[in-house]
DNA sequence: CTGTTAGCGCATTCAA
DNA sequence: TTGAATGCGCTAACAG
């Protein structure tokens, strides 16, 4: 049995109206009450119980955020500028590991409802039919960050990914690249994966370069599968020059391939990531890639979350945030790798 | 103005009581009272508030996980653990990221113990004097996960670093090396730095191998201070055949420097690293490291939380996680990598 | 400047 | 099988 206001107010011997100004200095009582309270305060050992402020308050200075996964430098470095920024406008943030899973992220809503969080982020992932009809239902509100919402005008704070993509792609075809191979995530990923790989087959046509669809493979984002996909792009013996991965633990995973098969990066193939996790730095060797502002996108995000409570505003204003390429040893001019298959 | 259990008292036209027991399973109450409750909690929507519950109940179903640092791959993974099974078991988490900072984690202890958290779980960071006590002063059970008290007897689940050190110096030495350098973490890290640093003396001791002090640096367990540590021991021009790194960052750190200086990881140099983390698996080559098996430990942690707190047990139960060499590619026999200075 | 009181939404006696 | 009443710890009127 925890101590409360009521023992604070009885033991410095006023009522507990008082204890509470004093506690949440709203103006009304005298130098030397505050004193003495203070006093009864520290020496009962006195802590306010959130729960029960949560109750007559009606907030609970509580958000929930929602990823697919957690482990992993992308989505933890995204967590990480979220609860940097939210503790510091005070805050605590609920971790969901959804795991991309329906059913989870649908028990995380509902959960994070009862437990009457303040808002949500929902991160990186796509969102169903149902999760968008319990989003609706929501009554905080809620920010996307990393990905966004086709059927649902949720605000959202993310780069855009055709242009980044586009971008991408046009740095290689700079560098003097022609045949590039594109390792893409999901194809049915409307927000992450299709974005990319149409700025990437734009950028190639406005630069007047023909797509190979055999040089075009798919993954999930993950290691594996990017070294899955250059070995696919191995097995179709297609001349190219550079691989452009949308993701760094896909770009990594080419590194690894080419390291198995001999292949040396950036002379034998120049290789592109994209989200600039620590990834990129640590690779070898270090990986030149598209950055995400992942920290910055979570202050972001809290930050467009905080703004929309506080104006109880249903103004959707969407956040774009910036992309750029980091560059570092895996992108060669042309001349100087010798790229496959020639 | 959410909806609540009074209202849907009223629209089955039953008291709050009778809601309250069919919603959470009591007995008392009739088939055809339930079956009118629940279709009036259907049209209506309810959703039980678990802040009020937590207020009568005095059960938040909430645990608190602090960590110095959630991004990367260490943290990222014991939180993912941590989270999968309080999620199994009903709980929701709080992330609290300390920064390794006294004042965060004591601000963290403070908000939590507000929450009214049902348990707290301390992760990989060294005690202070002053969190010790605030801990000591918490109601709730806490455990420790990857890290323990010296000063307080808080159980804890836990690799032992000393063993795991010792065994992982002895697989070098088997290999044949003899002249091993040592890359450990801050030395007045009384949890993970100096028991490895131990464990790897006491090795080499046993093993009849003198312990050069040139061989011998230190580091944060970070990237960046690997590849210092690398720098450092060329510097000292002393020969070695291997690197025992005390994190796998900093063991891809040493990766990354050999690289930039035309080391070749096996054939001139043997690494060996710590924790497994995804960073070993994607290191090129791969990273032959010393495993913690992080998601069991978080899993673990929660496990021994919620054992505790129903036995209201001070039982301490200590939890000692196993580790494990995972061979990979960066140890070759002696006889096979030159070293370096020889 | 300070105290009294009425809930916040719910679980839980105790009666009926 | 059900309902009325009480209180969890606190904030916010309202009254003095």
């Amino acid at each position: 049995m925890s101590i409360t206001i009521k023992d604070v107010a009885k033991h410095a011997g006023v009522s507990i109206a008082t204890v509470s100004r004093i506690v949440n200095n709203q103006p009304g009582f005298g130098k030397k009450t505050k004193e003495k309270v203070l006093k009864s305060i520290e020496e009962l050992g006195y802590t306010p119980n959130a729960i029960a402020r949560g109750l007559v308050g009606r907030e609970t200075r509580t958000i929930g955020v929602l990823l697919p996964k957690v482990s992993g430098l992308f989505a933890s470095k995204l967590l990480e500028g979220i609860e940097t920024t939210a503790r510091k406008e005070g805050y605590s943030v609920f971790v969901c590991h959804t795991d991309s899973k329906e059913d989870r992220s649908i028990q995380d809503l509902q959960v994070l409802k009862e437990k009457q969080v303040d808002g949500m982020i929902y991160a990186s992932d796509q969102l169903s039919l149902a999760q968008g009809q319990l989003l609706e239902a929501m009554t905080c509100p809620i920010v996307f960050v990393s990905t966004q919402s086709l059927t649902h005008p949720f605000p959202y704070v993310k780069v855009d990914d055709y242009q980044a993509a586009y971008d991408g792609t046009s740095y290689l075809l700079t560098k003097g690249h022609e045949q590039i191979a594109f390792i893409g995530g999901e194809q049915d990923d409307l927000i992450a994966g299709k974005p990319r790989d149409k700025g990437f087959r734009q950028a190639m046509k406005d630069h007047g370069m023909p797509i190979n669809e055999a040089l075009m493979v798919y993954g999930d984002f993950r290691f594996q599968s990017g070294k899955k996909g250059l070995r696919q792009l191995l097995a179709a013996k297609t001349p190219f020059s550079a691989v452009f991965a949308s993701s760094d633990e896909m770009a990594v995973g080419v590194l690894s391939e080419a390291y198995d098969k001999g292949i040396s990066v950036p002379k034998d193939l120049a290789v592109l990531g994209y989200d600039n996790t620590m990834a990129a730095e640590m690779a070898i060797p270090p990986l030149t890639t598209i950055a995400q502002p992942l920290d910055d996108m979570g202050k972001q995000a809290v930050t467009l979350l905080l703004t929309i409570r506080e104006n109880r505003g249903k103004a959707i204003s969407n956040i774009e945030a910036e992309h750029e390429i980091v560059e570092r040893k895996t992108v060669l001019l042309r001349k100087n790798t010798k790229g496959l298959f020639y």
